[in-house]
DNA sequence: AGCGGAACCTGTCGGC
DNA sequence: TGCCGACAGGTTCCGC
């Protein structure tokens, strides 16, 4: 489900709630998701701690908890934290609760139970954050780190963006939002793209990113926010989903295809293959 | 290096 | 109506 911008719009959700609540008891409905403890440590783990903050890095949402210590979740394609009122059973798809001090529950659920909780003592030894690269909103993503990192690359483009151990946060969605945006084929083998490609590839990329966030991520089917409420970005999508559409710019009917075993959608006047390396 | 395929798990939707 | 396959915002592992 969740890319950057959504994660991002939940990690800031909590943060304008639950810093300074204590986790006083942890309730868990099916432990799929818990990486590398036992349900009992897991809850001996938390329980008693208070939140400092939330943070994001890459697709991940980190816990900060006192005495020191992290919880750090990957929601994969369905997993979502709320905040509710105390309930009398869980709902459906609930996984864990976290009774706040003030009350309220801090609810996790998942549907396809893909997501993952892991506790650790030291960001360090996250493995989920281990392979991590870099993230697209900082300062080090610019032309100069792209187009040295893209050199040498003979992947198509498209699957480039959404590998993870190089740029941390994008997805299926974003990738081909900003493929559109730039006017590069999701096909293009990386190493073909040109200086302008390059920097129009950094730009469109936070551009959108930041778009998306102000508009508190996208909702196509799944993705809600803390308190409930649907993104707003899913009306601003240009060529995700929209097979046959036409283009925004040109009219031709937006093309789909499949990379990787995943969906990528692009304008083909817009976005045509280079046709020779550009060196 | 990089690709295809399968797996993890559950639900929905479209076609026949 | 009912069954069956395809597909879903993600990642990982295995084999070629």
């Amino acid at each position: 489900m969740p890319e950057l911008p959504e994660v991002e719009t939940i990690a800031r959700e909590l943060n304008a709630k639950v810093p300074r609540r204590r986790i006083d008891r942890i309730e868990i409905f099916r432990d799929d998701a818990l990486v590398g403890v036992p349900r009992k440590g897991f809850r001996a783990a938390l329980e008693g701690r208070t939140i400092r903050e939330c943070s994001r890095r890459g697709k991940l949402l980190i816990f900060h908890l006192a005495p020191e210590r992290y919880l750090v979740s990957h929601l994969r394609m369905t997993g979502k934290f709320a905040l509710s009122e105390p309930l009398a059973a869980p709902l459906p798809h609930h996984r864990l609760w976290f009774h706040l001090d003030d009350g309220t529950l801090l609810v996790y659920q998942d549907l396809r139970c893909f997501g993952t909780l892991e506790v650790v003592d030291r960001l360090a030894d996250a493995r989920s954050l281990a392979k991590l690269g870099i993230d697209p909103l900082s300062r080090r993503f610019n032309a100069a780190w792209l187009g040295a990192a893209l050199a040498g690359s003979r992947t198509p483009l498209k699957h480039w963006l959404m590998d993870q151990s190089r740029i941390a946060g994008l997805g299926n969605i974003y990738a081909s939002e900003i493929l559109y945006a730039a006017g590069i084929s999701p096909e293009t083998p990386s190493h073909w793209l040109d200086r302008d490609g390059v920097e129009r590839l950094v730009s469109e990329t936070r551009r959108i990113l930041r778009k998306a966030i102000e508009k508190n991520g996208t909702t196509i089917s799944d993705f809600r926010r803390v308190d409930e409420k649907m993104g707003e970005f899913q009306n601003f999508l240009r060529v995700y989903g929209k097979e046959g559409d036409p283009c925004p710019r040109c009219h031709t009917p937006i093309a789909r295809i499949r990379q990787q075993q995943r969906s990528t959608f692009f304008c083909p006047a817009c976005q045509p293959l280079p046709q020779f390396p550009a060196a």
